[in-house]
DNA sequence: CCCGTTCCCTAACAAGTGTTTGGTAGGTTA
DNA sequence: TAACCTACCAAACACTTGTTAGGGAACGGG
């Protein structure tokens, strides 16, 4: 948690009030981002999908660019808090990549819209100040997988003959994309479908001869 | 081309006129919807990028919605084109798999910025009749691609215990999404790029033992 | 020289946008 | 009962949006 990405987002949190409304409230929120996209979506589509008005939804955020914010931000905290436990457990480059594609999937089990969202917008969004924390955030991505990808090849346990550059933008993209149709309670589960990408990437989908 | 998903878009073309000026101003308008997204595109900013004033787009263009018609659809046009020679080759599973990998990195070669397009708004326009084509693009593209690799399977190329529908998935997004961060004349050539990922599937990264 | 065509500009429109302000029903506390 | 707080509504605000109408400069053909 020490130098995990922070968000800008004042939160303009009711004191003694129920913060669930508000956790609520970004969950309806989210998802109309994440169906419709940003820019595409109104306040008042919010408002409607949540049962109120549209001017009410000013009681509990500061702008629809807060809540955009307050969604991302806390969706890359706990993303984070997976990746580093991860990251620190000692892994061998192999079980690393496993064990980060694995959380990935649990990720977007668990927040499917917010990733849905963060795959869409962050691009256009990476050139306001507010939302510096997303180009931090994708640094140390790149970071933590191209690092294992280069671990694992001097380790001599993935091919040298990969650009691993473009490996890690191959492995990124699928993992992240899966989003945009996975959906929660499906045939599959997110360890289920770990397995078979990690099952893809590891061995190749050819028959050995 | 004769099944080939038709666009709804009825062209303003002006008779005599270099239908040049249109190209670009769909190229420069196809530039911005890429960056900044459809919907977080006004007119006035695609009329500053051509150099004119958003009213005289309309000079060309029936409204911003056909622009993006014309853009989508003539991008799906050719895609189709160079799909269906391959296709039509009488290949077997791999060399067909190898060769619509490569035809597809072609393509975002070639357009880049409507396969962008395509990949980040494709999921909210099927909903307008106006962009039903996309929809049975779609439908086709899965035909195409889950067909092939069916066909591996049965033919003892491709392995047996992989989900198709998941291998499916992966590889088209993949693919496609790789138009997010291609870059014409940069380190890598479609071609180069192709083989390498074809490399990652076929194979794996992972060193047999 | 006039007419028509091509291509763009000026200026405005109505609808929709995010946001603000003031009010109020209902519950809790004193 | 009175004061207070939470959570919402009603109505409007300033601004941006896609789009339209009328006009005019350049140019070529007759």
């Amino acid at each position: 948690m020490p130098n995990t990405p922070q968000s800008s987002s004042k939160k303009k949190t009711p004191v003694s009030g129920g913060p669930e409304r508000r956790r609520e409230l970004l969950d309806t929120a989210a998802e109309v981002f994440a169906a419709q996209g940003y820019n595409a979506t109104t306040v008042r589509k919010i408002a409607d999908a949540a049962g109120m008005l549209a001017g009410s939804l000013y009681y509990h955020f500061d702008s629809k660019e807060s809540m955009l914010d307050e969604i991302l931000s806390t969706f890359l905290d706990e993303l984070w808090e997976g990746y580093d436990a991860v990251l620190d457990a000692g892994l061998g480059p192999r079980e690393t990549i496993e064990a980060l594609v694995t959380e990935s999937f649990r990720e977007i089990d668990r927040h499917r819209a917010a990733v849905a969202i963060y795959q869409k917008e962050s691009r256009h969004l990476t050139d306001q100040p507010r939302f510096h924390y997303l180009t931090d955030s994708q640094r140390r991505f790149e970071k933590a997988w191209l690092g294992t990808l280069e671990r694992g090849v001097a380790a001599g346990v993935f091919r040298a003959d990969l650009d691993v550059r473009l490996t890690y933008r191959f492995v990124r993209d699928t993992v992240w994309v899966a989003a945009s149709w996975y959906r929660p309670g499906g045939l599959h589960s997110p360890e289920e479908i770990a397995r078979q990408y990690l099952s893809m990437v590891l061995d190749g989908i050819a028959v050995r001869t």
